[in-house]
DNA sequence: AATGAATGAGGCTTCATTCAT
DNA sequence: GATGAATGAAGCCTCATTCAT
C-alpha cells in the first residue's frame, strides 16, 4: 500500500493524488487506507519516512565501506556516494517521486530540508579528518553543499534521457571533486572567507 | 495583483493557494481577479511568465556587459552571473516562491525545466568561445550542469539565514569556477568520457 | 434597449442572458441599464409587457376590421387572425424569443398563460354572436382551444424552414376552421358533453 | 433519485434548480447526486431520457393496439392516443415537468422538438395507409400538426383544473378528427395547396 | 477486518448589483 | 447622467473522511 501510495503521490504530486485512486492503485478500498493511516498526510508522511529510512540506511552503508578503506581514499567514496543514490533512483523508480513532493510540497519542505540537513551532519567528521583545519562552521557549509549540489544533480538527471543521465552523474562526480580538492590540497583557501 | 498571487503561490504552494486568500492579499475581492485572469491557472502562468521574462532578461545583461569585456575574463563572467542571480533573488523577495512552484508543482514542471534548459543553450555559444574544442553534445551537457548546479545551490540558499547564504554563494562560484577550470585548462578531460 | 434586452433574452434565455451582453448588445453600459429598470427581472418584464402590447393591439386592429364586416364571415376573420400573427412573429423576430422566454420560464409561465387568456376572453364575446346557443363556460373552452392551438402552431411553424412554415400556418387555418365548423353547423355537438 | 430531480426540475426549471435542492428533495447529499451523474446536465438529460423512453414506448404500445384493430377505425386510434399521452401525464405527475423543461429551456429545446418528430414520422406510414393518395411531404406535415397540436393542448390541460381539463381533452380530440377527416373524406383537399 | 456509498465542507467560478469617477 | 470596475453571494463540483453493512 505504501509503495502504491508511493507511485501515486510520485505521478499526480500531494495534493492531486486522491485517497480513492491509491487504495484503487493498491486493490484495497479507501476504508482500508484508513484503517492504517489516520488520515491522508500521515500517509504521505510514511511514504516520507519510508524514503528517508531507506537513504539513509543507504548512506550509512557507503559510508561504512568507505570508512573501512581508509578516508584517504576520499576519491573513491565520493564517486561510490554518487553512485549509490543514483541506484537507489533507479532502482526504486518512485523514489524520485517522493522526493520530488518532499521537495515540492511546500507543507514537507522542511523535511526533505531536514533529510540533506541530516546526512551533512552526518558527512562533517568525515570532512574533520579529511581537512582537520577547515573550521566547524565552515565544515557545516562544505558538507551541506555536497549534499545538495548532489541531490539536485542526481533530480536534474532522473528528468533526462538514460546516456545523458549518465554523463551527467560523471560530470557530477568531477564537479564535486574538483571542489572538494580546494580544501583537501589547500585547506585555507575557505572560498567564502574571500566572499 | 499579480504580486500578491506571486506571494501566496510562494507561501502556500500552486494547489493550496486558494483565489480568495490570493484576492485578499491583494486588497481586492475575487471577482476582481477573474477580470483579468479566466481562472486560477492562468493567474499562476502569469506570474510564471513574469518569472521567465525578467530572469531572461537578467542573464542576456549579464551577458551583454561580460562579452564586452571579453571571454577571458570567464571567472568574473560567472561571478557576476550568480551574483545577479543571487540579487535578483533577494530583490524580488517572491521569486523564489515562484521558481519554487514553477519547478515544484508536477504540473509546471517542465516549465521550470525548460527556463533553465533556455540559458543553458544561450551559454552554450559561450563555453564554445572558451573550450573550442568541447564537442556540441558536451557543451550542452557542461551548461545544463552549471545552470543547474547555479539554481539550486541559490534555491538552497534562499532558505538560510542572511550570513550562511553569502557563504553558500561563495561556495557555488568556487566550485563552478574550479569546475569549469578543468575545460578551460585541459579541454581534453571530459568526466563524461570516463564514465 | 428593449430591443436589445429582446434579443438577448431570445436568443438565450431568461437565466442565461446577462445583464452584460445586454448591455453591450444596446451599446450602452450596465449601470444605464440599472438606471432605468430596477433589475433584472424588471427589464424582462418590460420586454414581456411591450409584447404584450403589441400582441393585445394587433389583435383587436383584426377584430375592429372583422366585426365591421359582420361576423357572418368569420372564417375570413380566423384567417387573417391567424395570418395577424403570423406577421407579427415574421415582423418583428425578436417576438418568439419574447414567446419562447415567456412560456418557457416556469417563473414567467403565468404571465404567458395569461396572454393566451386574455385574447380567449376578449374572443368570447365574438363567439356568442356567431354561436348564441353556446353556454359561457363552454364558451370559454372553445376560446381557450383555438387561442392556445394557434399559438402552439405558429410557435412549431416558426421553428421549420419558411417553406413548409408557410403550410403549417395553412393547415392551422383548415384545422381551426374545422373545428369551429361544429360549432356553427350544429351548436349542439360541444364535444366535452360526450367526453 | 430520478424522481426527484424530475420534481425540482418540473417546479423550478433547469437553470433555477439547485443541485443541492434537488439532494435535498432526495433526501441524500450533493456528492451523492455526482456519484451517479457527473453533472447537473447529465442529470437533466437521463430525466429527460427517462421521459422520451416512456413516452415512445407507450406511443407504440397504443399504436400496436390500434393496428390490430384495422386502420379504417382511425377515429378510436386518434382517441386513445390522447387518451394515453393523457393519462401518462396525469400518471407520473412530473412528466410535465420534464416535458415542460424539455421544451423551454432553450439549450434542450432541440430534444423537445425532437420527440414530437420521432412521433411524427412514426405516425407518417400509418397515415399512408389512412390516406393513401397524401404525398409524402403532406404526410410529414399533417403527422406534425397531429402531434405538436396534441401535445400542446395537454400541455395546456395540465395547467387547468381537473374539471376545465377534462373538457379540453374532449374538445383536443374533436379539433384532431375534424382536421382529420378533410383528408380522410377528401384526399385532394390539402389545404397548403390552397394557402 | 474489509468495503465503498454517503457526507458535506470548501474551492473555483459566475454574474447581478453597486458606486466612485 | 454615463460608465464599467469592484463586490461578494451563490452555484457547481471535488474529495477527504466516516460508517453501516
Amino acid at each position: 500500500m505504501l509503495e502504491a501510495a508511493t507511485a501515486v503521490f510520485a505521478e499526480q504530486g500531494y495534493d492531486s493524488a486522491t485517497v480513492e485512486v491509491i487504495a484503487a492503485r493498491a486493490e484495497t478500498s479507501v476504508g482500508s487506507v484508513y484503517q492504517f493511516f489516520p488520515n491522508k498526510k500521515a500517509l504521505f508522511e510514511a511514504v516520507w519516512a519510508q524514503y528517508l529510512d531507506e537513504t539513509r540506511a543507504l548512506f550509512e552503508t557507503v559510508l561504512a565501506q568507505s570508512i573501512a578503506r581508509g578516508i584517504a581514499d576520499w576519491r573513491t567514496l565520493l564517486d561510490e556516494s554518487i553512485d549509490a543514490f543514483w541506484d537507489l533512483d533507479r532502482t526504486s523508480k518512485a523514489f524520485r517521486a517522493v522526493w520530488l513532493n518532499g521537495q515540492h510540497s511546500v507543507e514537507f519542505l522542511a523535511d526533505g530540508y531536514a533529510l540533506n540537513q541530516q546526512i551533512a551532519t552526518r558527512l562533517s567528521p568525515l570532512l574533520r579528518l579529511l581537512v582537520p583545519s577547515l573550521k566547524v562552521s565552515q565544515r557545516k557549509i562544505v558538507a551541506s553543499v555536497l549534499v545538495e549540489s548532489m541531490s539536485s544533480m542526481l533530480f536534474f538527471a532522473v528528468r533526462c534521457e538514460a546516456k545523458i543521465a549518465r554523463k551527467i552523474v560523471g560530470e557530477c562526480k568531477l564537479m564535486l571533486r574538483r571542489y572538494l580538492e580546494v580544501y583537501v590540497v589547500d585547506p585555507g583557501d575557505f572560498a567564502a572567507d574571500r566572499a
